[in-house]
DNA sequence: GCTCAAGTGGAACGGAGATTCCACTTGCGC
DNA sequence: GCGCAAGTGGAATCTCCGTTCCACTTGAGC
């Protein structure tokens, strides 16, 4: 447990109890941002994390950065989700898998989901999840599972759809995301007809992805 | 064109130039909000108008009243997309027409959509809308362009998944959402099969109206 | 063309919330 | 157990933005 670098616990050049309210923070911000919305204030989270607004400021520069390390933590689980699913499932199922894990930590993270992409195009988190999703779309069409004009694109599209509907009915109804995944993996599955457009191209993705999907302000709930 | 009541122009009781001068604040906003974001400074707006802020809030109280003008201006729309829709297509196609019309108005008003349904659950305008869309989902069902077991609750449903998809692509592909949609279409087409997760139910449908939809903050953009 | 209620622009105000500061504690190496 | 660098809480500060105020202008009725 003790670094032989610094002498300090877990290799974070941190104090035990630094270390531990650090944690404390991280827990307390990720919750608060889930279930009350980025806009929550610094200082109910550092209450929230039973620490004083000095002690979140010494570990985290700015609110900023808090939100930077909540939405990394989100990436994170993100992309063990995809990696559990080609590991545990079969090809076919895998993809169906990976967007009903993904949409239970949407629904997690509702208040925050507008944050998760900003600036995080050239980030190696997003190209691992990007490969993720391309490993478990390439057993789903090999199964049969998912027609083959189904890209990579239309599965970012996915997610975004169903956060759409997590926003809007998570805090009301959080299982409702699952008529709309199924209906969505019909929609893309070997018997539904071809859509008859052409999917996002990827410096459309890209770009999407590198400024916030809707310009800066806007909140979520409706039609 | 002359009031007979009070001389004034409009019917409105304001003087010929504050009546301008009204249309043009309300243009300004939509325009503001609509592509950057609900929380655009009044100051901004008021400069797009051309007025100074004082003459704004002579006009709008506060610059929430001035959102609910905005919101309830682009609900009129939405339920005139919807009579538009049934007035003028087939019945099979009304309801796939109506998605399309309102999707428009989404991307033209990317930045505020999370406003659209706050506190609206008792409004008249929102029951013209409900039965707007009941209307056309029964001339869908009946031609069978949709499924018997897709109901109204699905509609908004499918509006908020399409909302999910305009708010993280609008700003750089404008026509993405159309593959999006006529992936949904297919998803409630009569050849797709039933979901097997039951639909939202109508108290639920009211509770997410009313709260908005994800509690306080949140912006849009992304998986 | 005069009058004045209505309208106008924009500086000033106030409050909310992010960030800084600092006197005071505490873990940990010796 | 001591020393002190690191950590801590929370009051004070700074900033931004919604809102108010007011001296000045203007449309419209006569």
């Amino acid at each position: 447990m003790t670094d032989p670098v610094d002498g300090r616990t877990g290799g974070t050049g941190l104090r035990r109890d630094a270390a531990r309210n650090r944690l404390r923070i991280l827990r307390a911000a990720a919750r608060s941002f889930g279930e009350d919305g980025i806009d929550v204030g610094v200082e109910s989270i550092a209450q929230r994390a039973g620490v004083g607004v000095g002690t979140l400021y010494r570990r985290f520069p700015t609110k900023e950065a808090l939100i930077e390390a909540v939405v990394h933590e989100l990436l994170c689980d993100v992309r063990d989700a995809a990696s559990a699913a080609l590991a545990d499932e079969p090809p076919g199922e895998g993809f169906a898998a990976f967007l009903r894990s993904v949409a239970g930590l949407q629904v997690e993270h509702r208040g925050c989901l507008g944050r998760l992409w900003i600036d995080r195009v050239h980030d190696p988190i997003r190209e691992e999840i990007e490969a993720g999703i391309r490993a478990l779309l390439d057993g789903a069409r090999a199964a049969g599972t998912v027609r083959p004009d189904i890209v990579y694109e239309d599965a970012v599209v996915l997610l975004w759809s169903i956060r759409g509907v997590i926003e809007s009915t998570a805090a009301v109804a959080p299982d409702a995301w699952r008529r709309h995944v199924a209906m969505l993996l019909a929609a893309v599955g070997p018997d539904a007809p071809a859509p008859g457009f052409a999917p996002l191209d990827a410096g459309q993705l890209q770009a999407a992805l590198a400024a916030r999907g809707t310009p800066p302000g806007a909140r979520p709930a409706s039609a």
